[in-house]
DNA sequence: AACGCAATCAACCGCCTCAAA
DNA sequence: ATTTGAGGCGGTTGATTGCGT
């Protein structure tokens, strides 16, 4: 059933660049010609989904899988957006960036047709320089975390029936309550929203990651309080853009 | 035209996480 | 519980391109 496409792209020669460097001896490395592109084109095409350690195979490539699938996700893929990145996409990867830091694959997360590669040297390139010019202080970055929930907490398992979603919202918390932070959870099943806090006295049976959605407390109060209010602002941005981009 | 420098970007490396054996 | 392989990530490198002199 798998049969190799074609084996001549394997007569290439290896490039220079990068001598030295490990690997698997023989495996060619380098530019990629136009040759190795359309083989690789074709095998995704004709086999996809599949396992990214048999396309060099499959294709008939002299190539390791870790070059087949960065040459794939980086540039074949037909849903990679070309061309320079717009204001709108500037802004939003200034305002993720100074919100989850160097998480370069969360942010292309939320620019379709980006990806973290080119995300990444488009920052290197030209963002970082302006952003010094930018930010009049320095933010910490949140970094969504695990959360460590009992088992039995209603949220958690309304979600695993499939019953509730998390809104992405999140809220300041009041007075000297610095170690409770509360999580706006959109009941769909009795309409109505509920807020849940989440502090240090939760039993430590359950663990959930909650990935981009959840923002919680972390690091000194006041940057803490004032990226979350960018948090929100961010949130309500992406929806809007997001909204314009269907239309 | 020739040269040097800076900017850009494709590609690689090493590391990490996770799931399966 | 440990090992192993696969996928994925961020950091870095080096070839190419563009620009000024």
């Amino acid at each position: 059933m798998f049969q190799t496409l074609i084996a001549s792209a394997n007569t290439g020669t290896t490039s220079p660049t990068r001598a030295g460097s490990s690997g698997s001896p023989g495996v060619r490395k380098g530019q990629w010609s136009k040759e190795e592109d359309n083989l690789l084109r074709k095998c995704i095409n004709q086999y996809s989904p599949m396992k990214w350690s048999h396309v060099p195979k499959l294709a008939g490539l002299n190539r390791c899988r870790k070059s087949c699938r960065l040459r794939w996700v980086n540039y074949l893929d037909p849903s990679i957006k070309r061309g320079s990145f717009s204001e709108d996409e500037e802004d939003l990867i200034i305002r993720l960036h100074k919100l989850l830091g160097n998480r370069w694959s969360l942010i292309a997360g939320r620019l379709p047709g980006r990806t973290a590669n080119d995300i990444k040297n488009y920052w290197n390139s030209h963002l970082s320089k302006r952003k010094v010019n930018v930010e009049q202080r320095i933010l910490k970055p949140i970094r969504p975390q695990s959360v460590t929930l009992p088992r039995n907490w209603t949220w958690l398992r309304m979600k695993k029936q499939g019953e509730a979603e998390p809104k992405m919202e999140t809220k300041v918390p009041d007075g000297e309550e610095h170690d409770q932070w509360l999580m706006m959870i959109n009941d769909s099943k009795y309409d109505h929203e509920n807020y849940y806090t989440l502090n240090d006295q939760m039993a430590s049976n359950q663990h959930a990651d909650f990935g981009f959605e959840c923002v919680y407390g972390v690091g000194e109060e006041e940057t803490t309080v004032d990226a979350i209010l960018q948090w929100d602002g961010l949130l309500s941005d992406i929806k809007l853009w997001s909204d314009s981009e269907v239309e």
